[in-house]
DNA sequence: GCGCACCGCGCG
DNA sequence: AAAGCGCGCGGTGCGC
């Protein structure tokens, strides 16, 4: 037996790391006290259904105790820990040690998932913001700085250092090259389990008093949902994606050749283009937020004359520098960032299974990494055709319509929406009616009509983001005028939205500079942006009634139909013969109803990929 | 070599 | 009166 001891928050604590089944006495003692069990795993990296992945090393912990087992030599008795009924666990980020240690044998997902709580959530519930935001922080070490130890040990940074110094490793790679049994090593993965063990303690302790109990149960269910999507993947088809690299690559490089020959070098280099373009003569406005020109693609299409800027005054000859830009940053966009990550992320049976966040903004909304599949192009099926469905299955996804604008009609209680809503309205033709008059509109010609339509859409966009005229009309290209006058209507016809807006802020005032959602979640908002409160409070209750969806849905036993949230939908799979009905009963489990709104969604069958729901040829 | 800010761009 | 919101990721450029 090694020992090792380092203190936290003023008390030293002993980390033992056993070598021989002889030193389990001591081990199989900590196990038998009640109480929740610290619980956390060390890797050889972070992508654990790639091949040759492992798990080193396997942590418990209580406040002032720590046992770091080798994963290999002590399976056994790891295993025994970790499917004993009555045992608890406490981890920070669950689902990462969850999948490890499903996948390396050691536990079942299923079994182990639900006696295991996460500071994570605890710590998001309590302030959902990074420190970036200003907020106390989502990692082990912020969270346990802030609720456990002021001077709490930064472990992986302190590792890293390890790893170069002594492994010539870097961050990714030293995690699989350390000695298993290298004193810091064991130390610092002992610390880890001693924190997330405190931080329970503390976090609980807010969480009950501030009546967050009921928010941070149902946050471990939805996350557990999510746990085992991202356990179950999805199918890759080798085939397809490789050739679409291949024609990726080509274009990408191709038009980088095209842009080089007018003295641009390096496509991604913001310098050489700005440089090249002017070079060419080319004039534009347009800045970045800290003030350099811009050459974002708000510059770049309408030189390249890609889209059509129906009101630009000027005619004028394509920027072919421009145009090669364009083409080749798109198309290494999606090589690189989409197609690449399918064929590099893939398990042995070419599924990836993507890191499913359930609770990661600081609205609550889910994200997924790894790759990035609420992301992917949706004005093209090619990227999206890259997944399949299971053999016999087909792809199938529900969404729902419009939820953002429903919501913020059922908390700002919307007259008028609401009424359109209940309605079955068409709602941006039907609040174009509203605000130009019934006369206007039936006079107007179909082109008018549709601009008016347009008009009513980017205002909704606009109430939902918190977007004044100014901002909308640089976005949308439309004439500050008609947007303004736009918005004056939209406001007269629905003052209830702003009212709503005024209200929040005022409860933000005098609220420690946070609103409330409906479910009881605590917004925090940033002092110069208060006008996004109408924003986080409808983001967040559309994020939440798609995790109360993803319950019902459990409920109902159609979970293992799930594949993916994309925050207004939800991507699933049946088999061919059931597919139709089953996306039907989604659809009607996802429906909800908030304050008399109905939260209405469309169930679709898309095909034998994800693609086919985008336009892909049969 | 690494971390970080920034830019740009994909999605809802 | 005016203010769009939330992500993940590849890349550059810079400081350490």
């Amino acid at each position: 037996m090694k020992t090792y001891s380092h203190r936290v928050n003023g008390t030293a604590v002993p980390i033992y790391y056993p070598e021989s089944p002889d030193d389990l006495d001591g081990f199989h003692a900590f196990l038998e006290r009640p109480g929740v069990i610290g619980l956390d795993t060390e890797t050889t990296g972070l992508r654990i259904f790639s091949k040759g992945f492992l798990c080193r090393l396997v942590q418990f912990g209580r406040d002032n105790e720590a046992w770091v087992l080798d994963a290999a030599k002590f399976a056994g008795i790891i295993r025994y820990a970790l499917a004993r009924p009555d045992f608890k666990f406490v981890a920070h980020n669950a689902p990462f040690d969850l999948l490890v240690l499903d996948r390396t044998g050691l536990a079942e997902l299923e079994d182990l998932g639900p006696r295991v709580f996460d500071t994570y959530i605890l710590g998001h519930l309590c302030d959902p913001r990074t420190e970036h935001d200003g907020g106390a922080g989502l990692g082990l070490k912020p969270l346990s700085t802030v609720y456990v130890d002021n001077d709490a040990a930064d472990t992986s940074k302190a590792l890293y250092e390890v790893f170069r110094r002594e492994y010539k490793a870097n961050k990714s790679t030293g995690w699989a090259l350390i000695d298993v049994d290298h004193p810091l090593y064991v130390t610092y993965a002992g610390l880890d389990v001693v924190y997330a063990a405190r931080l329970l303690r503390e976090l609980s302790i807010l969480i009950r008093t501030n009546g967050l109990s009921d928010l941070a149960k149902l946050e471990h269910r939805v996350q557990l949902l999510t746990t085992a999507q991202q356990k179950r993947g999805l199918l890759v088809d080798v085939e397809y994606t490789e050739k679409l690299m291949d024609e990726l690559e080509t274009e990408a490089r191709d038009y980088a050749a095209l842009a080089a020959t007018y003295g641009v070098d390096n496509i991604n280099s913001t310098k050489q283009v700005i440089a090249g373009l002017e070079g060419m003569g080319e004039e534009w406005a347009a800045k970045t937020a800290s003030g350099n020109p811009a050459v974002g693609k708000e510059v770049l299409l309408p030189m390249a004359d890609l889209d059509a800027q129906w009101n630009r005054l000027e005619v004028r000859t394509p920027n072919p520098l421009a145009d090669a830009i364009i083409r080749s940053k798109r198309a290494s966009k999606w090589g690189e960032s989409y197609v690449r990550t399918f064929l590099d992320d893939r398990d042995e049976n070419d599924r990836i299974h993507p890191f499913i966040k359930s609770l990661a903004a600081r609205t609550a909304r889910m994200s997924i990494s790894n790759p990035p599949l609420q992301q992917l192009p949706s004005s093209d099926w090619t990227i999206r055709r890259c997944i399949v469905a299971d053999p016999g299955q087909l792809i199938v996804s529900a969404d729902y319509s419009a939820v953002e604008m429903r919501v913020l009609a059922a908390l700002a209680n919307v007259a008028g929406l609401k009424r359109l809503i209940a309605e079955g309205a068409d709602l941006h033709t039907a609040t174009a009616i509203l605000v130009y008059g019934e006369a206007t509109w039936n006079a107007a010609s179909a082109k008018e009509q549709k601009r008016m339509r347009s008009l009513m859409k980017i205002i909704g966009f606009g109430k939902v983001y918190g977007g004044g005229p100014t901002g909308l009309a640089r976005q949308s290209g439309l004439p500050y005028a008609d947007v303004k006058n736009a918005a004056d209507g939209y406001d007269s016809a629905y003052p209830e939205i702003n009212a709503y807006g005024r209200q929040l802020q005022r409860q933000a005032a005098y609220g420690g500079g946070a609103v409330y959602t409906p479910i009881g979640r605590r917004l925090p908002l940033d002092r110069d942006r208060a006008y996004a409160a109408t924003n986080y409070v409808v983001q967040s209750t559309a994020r939440d009634v798609l995790a109360e969806a993803l319950i019902r849905i459990d409920d109902a036993g159609l979970s293992d139909h799930v594949l993916l949230p994309v925050h207004d939908e939800l991507v699933c799979q049946f088999p061919a013969a059931d597919a139709e009905e089953g996306i039907r009963q989604i659809g009607l489990l996802m429906e909800t109803t908030i304050n008399g709104v109905h939260i209405a969604s469309e169930p679709e069958v898309y095909g034998p990929t994800w693609g086919h729901g985008y336009g892909a040829p049969a």
